[in-house]
DNA sequence: CTGAAAGCGCTTACAG
DNA sequence: CTGAAAGCGCTTACAG
């Protein structure tokens, strides 16, 4: 037997019931429906609430209206930056919205969990009436998963073909397409972009946008491959720079970027007089580099919070009676800045 | 009323019971205590379990238990990769030890929440085992709220000198006291310490362990606290290095450290010859920046670890029924890293 | 080893 | 506008 059973003391919603003189249901109409409740009585209740600091039990508020107000967020890892200010919009557009946050952090170098259903079932038996995916590499197996998901799923910063899957995103096939153009324009024939060994969606979306505007300009396209480790693609880099030098690299990541920029510099080769340089992400980082790193700047808060609001857009939809429509792609915006390590 | 209150169409236990012709007690004790029914029963049930991938409802089984296997995390935000990092391994923590997390970013600049009480009774009424609490500027109020907390609490990554308080941090007073001798044994007589404008207790602690290493060594002590921001740190680094340059400057943060290394560069200071530098993190740009950036190197995902492993002791002891005694100070180590920002 | 029953703290038709 | 009662999906003494 326990000893004493009531470790989180809590106020009750009996408690508050009891000191105001009503039954439990008023205090819980107070709390969800104020308007059905006789103004002097609201008045009273939610003055003992306040009081007595009373919050309802949010477990035993879900299981009762089979509504969590919670919401799943999955990651693969929060100590890349982007992720984590993707996690801060969706925190903040939560918090307004009223929503909690449960963190699935499905980091597979850790092994956090055995496969995709695991994860998967982890998540639905822990009740959440919605989902953010934030995932690099998604699959078919994935894409089945989330379509069989009863909460709403919103692919967060990673696009997908499927028109039944939600997502939000930047539309970097028109970002590379348009600052390769652009780059063409001011010029320069001979660009590269630099994408990693490890295929991720996003970069192969890159690569297409690249790929699109030299092949419409006539010029030959270039695509090179490196780890993501600086460590381990400096010495690659050296190789390639030794060989060839091109006017212009686009690099899928940031660091990367940066880390390209240290080669060149120590091979003399001078940036960005011989060779201009442009990041994908806009990181933290950007501007600490010298030169500071011209990027195409991802709003990923703003993402985070656009993702958290179609979301509930369709957490909203699903628990209406009505057949509502919610336009489940959203593309968010993107801007160029321009810094030193262009001309 | 409902057309179908069936949303979240996952396996109840009632329909594993029917399959298996067992009363739900029993399906709940191979959940729980698979050692108390009989083994043919148990692996037949088990069997069904998996068939049916039943997981029991979190929130019906924290409810009828009072264990939510779920733990708060707090943060101020996620997009410092510091804190994402040490949030990634409290999730890998939590993982293995089977718990959950619920997030909550109380992020000031965003006004997630009107105050402290408000976010207290957020995360007590989500229904939590226990809490894990990050935060850059800790005082007397928010001790308070942690003492009064029904689920145990760990400050983490954050020292506190209440001994009631359980917290994990770095030693930064050893950490910085002692790179400060270090750099004094190797000759160095004009030592800064670069720490921010805005006032954390964990930059004071490392003012502290510079300040003894000074004095004992008997030489000036110098601290200088410029603004965290790149852009406006430059013009006053400009001034402060135009009119004197020491021949180490130890700094609170990475980020301001390679803004430093950037503005002596751009003055023509050489580093490591001129004045060397030395960061208290390891961030990711340390090794990005050129020269790459000495720094301490503090083992944020260990400490993320050891924090979820010290709050699952407390937990463990608070439904204990015995007294269980729980050191509640964990110090972690760390360790330097000698690069090119330094001889 | 197993089942019947009470209870966790709430919400919500239903009846008044 | 308010209360009594059923029910959300589970756990756990208790009795057998």
């Amino acid at each position: 037997m326990k000893i004493d059973n009531k470790q989180n003391n809590q106020t009750t919603i009996m408690e508050v019931a009891l000191a105001a003189g009503v039954s439990l249901a008023t205090v819980s109409r107070v709390t969800n429906h104020p308007e059905k409740v006789k103004k002097a009585t609201r008045e009273k209740i939610e003055r003992i609430i306040k009081e007595k600091g009373y919050k309802p039990n949010l477990n035993a508020k879900s299981l009762a209206s089979s509504k969590s107000t919670t919401v799943a967020v999955v990651v693969p890892e929060l100590a890349r930056s982007s992720i984590g200010g993707l996690v801060d919009g969706i925190a903040a557009c939560a918090q307004k919205r009223g929503y909690l946050l449960r963190l699935f952090v499905n980091n597979v170098g850790q092994e956090s969990y055995k496969n995709d259903e695991d994860l998967w079932s982890t998540i639905l038996s822990s009740v959440v009436d919605g989902i953010l995916f934030i995932d690099d590499e998604i699959n078919e197996e994935k894409i089945n998963l989330i379509k069989n998901s009863y909460a709403p799923v919103v692919l967060t910063s990673v696009s997908c073909d499927d028109p039944d899957v939600p997502s939000v995103s930047i539309d970097y096939f028109k970002a590379v397409y348009e600052i390769t153009k652009e780059m063409i324009n001011r010029g320069n024939k001979k660009i590269w972009l630099v994408s990693t060994v490890r295929r991720y969606l996003v970069n192969d979306i890159k690569i297409s946008g690249y790929t699109k505007a030299m092949e419409e300009a006539g010029l030959e396209v270039c695509v090179k491959h490196v780890p993501g480790d600086p460590e381990k693609n400096a010495s690659i880099f050296k190789d390639i720079l030794t060989e060839d030098v091109p006017e212009v690299a686009i690099v899928v990541r940031d660091s990367i970027a940066v880390s390209l920029i240290n080669v060149a510099k120590s091979l003399s080769i001078s940036i960005p007089d011989s060779m201009q340089v442009i990041g994908c992400q806009n990181a933290r980082y950007a501007e600490l580099a010298r030169p500071s790193l011209t990027c195409i700047n991802t709003p990923i808060f703003d993402l985070g919070e656009v993702a958290m609001d179609l979301l509930k857009e369709l957490i909203d939809a699903s628990q209406s009676e009505e057949e509502v429509n919610v336009d489940g792609k959203r593309i968010v915006d993107y801007n160029i800045i321009w810094r030193g390590s262009t001309k």
